[in-house]
DNA sequence: CGCTTACTTGAGTCTGGTCAAACGGGGTGG
DNA sequence: CCACCCCGTTTGACCAGACTCAAGTAAGCG
């Protein structure tokens, strides 16, 4: 695990940088106080720290701030299988927060900014704020839709679907937070990343990334993926593209 | 769709044969009085019907009551991907109920008995009844919890791992409930809906699943899966199997 | 300047896919 | 009752997508 640091709020939640763009559902003033009190605090994390460990019981969730992370779990010996990424407005450890202790590991591609959250208020939420706790329940519902999605792709897309599905899938997720924090010039992710996603060897992955290249969808360089032509990459993909409307954000 | 109809409650909540179980937690007085008034009815569904349909904004959440449907998603050409199995206890439509339109479709592999909810009194449950809201975060984190294992599976196990596992999981999970409605000989599901789980072609899947019958720990027959030897299947699986405690039922 | 990390490429292999055909049981209509 | 059909399982032959092994390149860093 690397440097963790808690520090004084940036951040304070009346002046989240989340909230005010027009992707998140606003709050009212009771609920927008209550989670000032339930913020503990502010944690920074470096690229490559693991946030959370499958097989503890974390006593904190946490809300992605900012940064890009990803959640996966690991065979007896050593595979690894990418679950879904995180980013701004993502919530972080609900599975320990609810079922006692985590099923996957979280570890940060970028430096990272998160809310931290006591796990034992997290009651107290759901008893007196029924709006957030729909938000929150709200929340686990995306979170599944995204992976019912990414194991749809997995088991019936080939490879170059794949890809493609996948790479729009995080740009364009991206770009619906990019306001607050600015945005990666280059997704900071790694082909090994890529293919422990998909499903994918290295190897295979790195062919299959070269042929989408090789036709001005992407280019990889600076450590990281530069998507070229979204559009371009969603038509490969044959996917429909995100439908998201406003969303929670805790 | 096949034929559906709704009918008198032959199981009010009050005397629900799940409930019994030591497997799903207690309510208070309280819970199970709302409970009581949220259920509108019980709609039986034939074997092979279509419960919730990608696209539809159903007006009704369910608990599958006794029987075994499947969750899926389909790509443009037809494609199948198996998402997940629902089994008595489990909640449908959540997806539907919050976010606004189901992103999969689920069908019957059996008979099915089911509680039916009215999306709009969801509202009422969370403000009204934090630890019935906080039980249906608690069944929606399990859920992701299943469909991340599903996914390591999908993208990181040999064909006969995720064969073995996918047979073991079905078969633990259901030995939890049994007692309810009883078991099910053999698993009603065909070679298709194993190929379709398990991200494999059916002619693949037929050679895969002939090796695991010719160990002795399964055979196929009356257009089903015996499971033979479970602790077999999990040894082949290499996979820890179901740690699960008590689980909430709504 | 040497080391490490990550990307690239080629060769050979193998898992899993596709195509095709046959089998077997249950149901149905003649 | 039998012939036929349909559905799901089974098998074989062949093919292709993906894997492993191996080696080379390029960029970044101490």
């Amino acid at each position: 695990m690397g440097d963790i640091k808690v520090h004084e709020l940036r951040y304070p939640c009346s002046k989240c940088p989340l909230r005010a763009l027009s992707v998140f559902r606003d709050l009212d003033d009771g609920e927008l106080q209550f989670i000032s009190k339930f913020k503990r605090g502010e944690l920074a994390v470096e690229r490559g720290a693991t946030v959370l460990v499958e097989g503890n019981h974390s006593a904190h969730l946490y809300t992605l701030l900012s940064g890009l992370a990803f959640r996966y779990k690991l065979l007896h010996d050593g595979r690894r299988q990418i679950l879904n990424y995180a980013m701004p407005g993502d919530l972080l450890g609900l599975q320990a927060g609810l079922l006692g202790e985590m099923q996957h590991s979280v570890e940060a591609l970028s430096p990272l900014l998160l809310c931290v959250f006591e796990r034992e208020r997290v009651f107290d939420l759901f008893k007196n704020h029924p709006g957030l706790s729909y938000d929150i329940t709200w929340i686990a519902a995306r979170e599944e839709q995204m992976l019912d999605e990414n194991l749809l792709s997995v088991g019936r897309r080939s490879a170059v679907e794949r890809a493609a599905y996948l790479l729009s899938f995080l740009y364009a997720r991206l770009q619906r937070t990019k306001a607050a924090f600015g945005a990666f010039r280059v997704l900071p992710i790694t082909q090994q990343h890529v293919a422990d996603t998909l499903g994918l060897s290295l190897v295979h992955t790195n062919k299959t990334l070269r042929k989408l290249a090789q036709r001005g969808l992407l280019s990889w360089r600076e450590g990281g993926c530069e998507i070229k032509d979204a559009e371009g990459l969603l038509a490969t993909a044959r996917w429909a593209g995100l439908a998201e409307t406003r969303r929670a954000l805790i």
